[in-house]
DNA sequence: CTGAAAGCGCTTACAG
DNA sequence: CTGAAAGCGCTTACAG
């Protein structure tokens, strides 16, 4: 290994104290004479020094550095998120170190402690749903921006999704489809914002439709269990079948997978059987079979409106006041819910 | 913001030295009364204290981080790795920093300078194909494992998966269906090697059953133009349709995807106007229209003997010798190549 | 326009 | 078993 060449060694080399060095490596041109500045340049290029972040940060207490906390990496959903946050922050110049808790509370927790330690500029994260009092605090401390979910009262920055508006826009379509029963199929609630704003969402639009004899239930399903959401489906189309026409609401892109393999397993077939509309566009929905109506959400939007706001946070001084931003969906018609 | 406890703040109130601290928090417990070690335990809980990374990090030249650097991170196939390296270093108590590339080499050379400027401790790398030379060096400074793509000649450790037995699998298969013509949809190698290495095998397999009248050619097409997939898939059903049964092979996951695409798009059926192989499994290979037979790559296993052989670098002095594994694949079959 | 010096929060020989 | 002291590589008031 060779040795390294550090800030000392180009002082040494061009001249100058290693302040002139410092200043020269942060900009601070107009306090240095053009001489100066140009034999620092040189003296850089031909040492091949590069800067110690790690030095920078514990003397500067910035470490130009993104702490990104998903909940579920597999989840295209969250490398869509990935997406937007990257390209806004590498615009700024700022790094990111990614963690993936896997729907664990405790793991968010360590990974925001570990964040901490390594002296993370800012915060976004898609929560668990169980660190709120954690992540309140935080928030105080350094610049947090909440994705996809939100903390109920609380006043971190949020950016997020109108999520009745998206599961409105699914309903609507399956009435004017012909459903007279809308099933929905959620996994466990488990305080996680979307899917409680979902199964609320349909609740109360089953409510306000029930003069035009809309039936609608929930289904809370175990979808890691692929024989429980079938067990749910066949359930579905015996209580319903032939009678009138059935539309399933996904609560989300998993669900929407798990829906079409069980029904193929089961031998059923969409939009004969029943009419489905998912949650979350994917690479696929366009070539599934059948292919896949869905309430598209604008996800790289919400990812790169959050680092946005970071990044706002991270150069203004002044407290602007909690933002909690709520970004429109919109519906894709597909063979899934195709009828004649 | 509240004044950050320091390792001083717990060696006064624990009335010992912050050496002594020091030693306790890196479990050098041998050397310590039991006494002192309660108390500092105590101490650390009281005052809540956080040991900080980054002055770790400058102190002992470990960061307990591991560099990985994706070729493009919206592929499916980049989060199995991913799945696989993060198993097994928060298993190892290290973090991980990621970037993606997204197949620009002067990407990858940032993110390696700037990976090096915070002292991470290793590289896993997804290369872009682009910077041989600094990675061959680079290995030579610290641990440094490519995952997936390999360096043509180079020294460096890498795990990757057995790209001819993948193409002999999914042309044997075609074959096997009946099979007189089999293409290949690759796009541009531009010296990424799994690509070049499928080309290869296709030719290689394509010579060697010559006497079977196997009659074989590589299209080499801009995926990311749909209208290219298109006219392809369009004249290899002009010249062949009909006479003979055609076979495809994908050359990877994203021109699978696109395939599907472009055949939905002109309206032909699968396996009725020729059979199709892709490689990586995917979420909705079996959902898609037809289910889709691929070669499966064990990716996830990729990503973790990856990191596992990092770890081992990192705490083995000897330098062992350079290790090149390929794992083996298999193949799922499904609708996509179903005859009668 | 520039430098000497202190210090960010740790770890680690060295000495006892 | 423990402490005093040096130092990792920077940045930043302060002084000139």
């Amino acid at each position: 290994m060779k040795k390294k060449v550090a800030i000392r060694d180009v002082a040494q080399s061009a001249k100058v104290s290693t302040a002139t060095v410092s200043r020269y490596l942060n900009g601070k041109y107009d306090t240095m004479s053009v001489a100066t500045r140009q034999r620092i340049k040189e003296t850089i290029k031909i040492l091949g020094y590069k800067p110690n972040d790690v030095a920078r940060t514990l003397r500067s207490l910035k470490s130009k550095t993104i702490g990104v906390i998903m909940s579920n990496i597999l989840n295209p959903y969250s490398i869509a998120l990935l997406q937007g946050i990257e390209e806004i922050c590498s615009k700024s110049g700022y790094n990111i170190i990614l963690c993936d808790t896997k729907e664990s509370a405790d793991k968010e927790r360590e990974f925001i402690d570990m964040m901490l330690a390594k002296n993370i500029d800012g915060f976004i994260i898609n929560t668990t749903g169980g660190n709120s009092d954690l992540i309140n605090e935080l928030s105080k401390e350094i610049p947090v921006v909440l994705v996809g979910r939100k903390i109920p009262g609380s006043l971190v920055d949020t950016i997020a999704i109108n999520n009745q508006q998206g599961v409105y826009l699914a309903m609507n379509h399956l009435m004017e489809k012909g459903c007279q029963i809308i099933d929905m199929i959620s996994p466990q609630p488990e305080g996680i914002s979307p899917r409680i704003e979902r199964i609320e969402a349909f609740r109360q639009f089953g409510q306000s439709n029930q003069q035009h004899a809309l039936n609608i239930s929930v289904h809370i399903v175990q979808i890691e269990d692929i024989d429980k959401v079938i067990s749910v489906i066949q359930s579905l189309i015996h209580k319903h079948g032939m009678y009138k026409r059935l539309g399933l609401v996904a609560a989300n892109g998993v669900v929407s997978l798990a829906v079409l393999k069980a029904v193929k397993q089961l031998g059923y077939a969409i939009p004969q059987d029943f009419l489905l509309v998912g949650f979350d566009e994917t690479d696929w929905s366009s070539v599934s079979n059948p292919s896949l109506t869905v309430v598209a959400q604008p996800t790289y939007m919400v990812g790169k409106r959050a680092a946005e706001h970071v990044m706002d946070r991270l150069h203004s001084n002044e407290q602007s006041k909690p933002i909690a931003v709520e970004l429109n969906v919109e519906l894709i018609s597909r063979d899934s819910t195709k009828v004649q």
